[in-house]
DNA sequence: TGGCAGGGTCATA
DNA sequence: TATGACCCTGCC
């Protein structure tokens, strides 16, 4: 654990080897926190308020005292995990190598179960920009109205609250053809169909085949519930971007024209118990580095490059 | 300005 | 197991 003190405002955390609040907010993991007009982030998690700040002397957590920043943010930014020791591991593969030199900072949050769920069905074919502004809307529209310091903001909906919205309700606040599947898990997990603490104690497998009896959720969206919620770090969503990312530098070893199947298996045989943390790296890499370069080239454009 | 395509999933064949 | 449809909007 790093060490941290309590400073006017917050708390600091020290000498944050393995901590970039760029990467760890944009790599795809949330969609409640947003880049700050002077800097900085400022999320809504756990129902409450926070700022994340880069100073030169550390991290800055503002607007927290240390009983929350100890009971509560320790623990939802996994400050007790050893990155270097992961990186050390994962590094001994060369793309991953390359990927982490990238995305040093990233961290996998411990985000609530019942938001990621939503959340992630609300990614299905959609777009970022639209995916936080959805989140964003039921929020506003079904979510617990909170302050801070004279500030107003909304937790997540309760599974209650979503549960008794009707479907153009939630079409309204933007979500589609998901607004049916949202609206059902709702139900199912307010009524106790579904209880995502008994999934999250299964193995992943198991809780992979319980969430993907949700509608709206396949392959992909369990996948990221299971890693971004239930640390289950063997699980590996696998995307566009990691899709194009595997297909590009895992070729040889995976054979032509792998499918999801073939990819995820190949992950689980290469990264094991660390595949959540390498498909991080690797979906940042591939998104936000190859992806500003080569746009949809990527994969035979950078293969070129890295040859020569 | 219009048209495309997207953090996939579901239904159909 | 393989295609097409799907809400809607940011972006080219």
């Amino acid at each position: 654990m790093q060490e941290y003190r309590v400073v006017e405002g917050g708390v600091l955390l020290f000498s944050p080897a393995h901590f970039e609040p760029v990467h760890i907010f944009d790599c795809g993991q949330c969609f409640r926190w947003h880049q700050k007009p002077g800097g900085g982030y400022s999320g809504i998690a756990l129902g409450r308020f926070l700022e994340v700040e880069k100073t030169d002397e550390g991290i800055l957590f503002k607007g927290t005292d240390r009983a929350d920043f100890e009971s509560i943010w320790i623990d939802y930014f996994d400050l007790g995990r050893d990155y270097g020791r992961i990186k050390d591991e994962l590094a001994g593969d060369d793309v991953l190598a390359r990927a982490i030199e990238y995305g040093y900072g990233i961290r996998i949050l411990k985000q609530d179960a019942w938001e990621t769920l939503i959340s992630f069905i609300i990614s299905a074919n959609n777009r970022i920009p639209r995916i936080k502004k959805t989140v964003e809307s039921l929020c506003q529209c079904y979510g617990r109205r909170l302050e801070h310091e004279g500030r107003v903001y909304y937790d997540f909906p309760s599974p209650d609250a979503l549960a008794s919205v009707s479907e153009q309700q939630a079409r309204d606040c933007g979500c589609g053809f998901r607004a049916a599947y949202i609206i059902d898990t709702a139900k199912r997990v307010a009524d106790g169909r579904i209880d995502l603490q008994l999934i999250a104690k299964l193995s992943t497998v198991d809780a992979r085949k319980a969430l993907m009896e949700l509608r709206g959720v396949g392959p992909k969206v369990a996948d990221c519930i299971m890693l971004y919620s239930m640390q289950k770090y063997d699980a590996f969503p696998v995307d566009v971007w990691v899709k194009k990312v595997m297909e590009c530098f895992y070729k040889d070893q995976m054979g032509d024209n792998a499918g999801l199947k073939r990819i995820t298996q190949y992950a689980g045989e290469r990264f094991g118990n660390l595949a959540g943390f390498a498909q991080q790296y690797l979906f940042y890499y591939a998104r936000d580095f190859l992806g500003r370069r080569f746009g949809k080239e990527l994969g035979d454009n950078y293969v070129n490059m890295y040859k020569k």
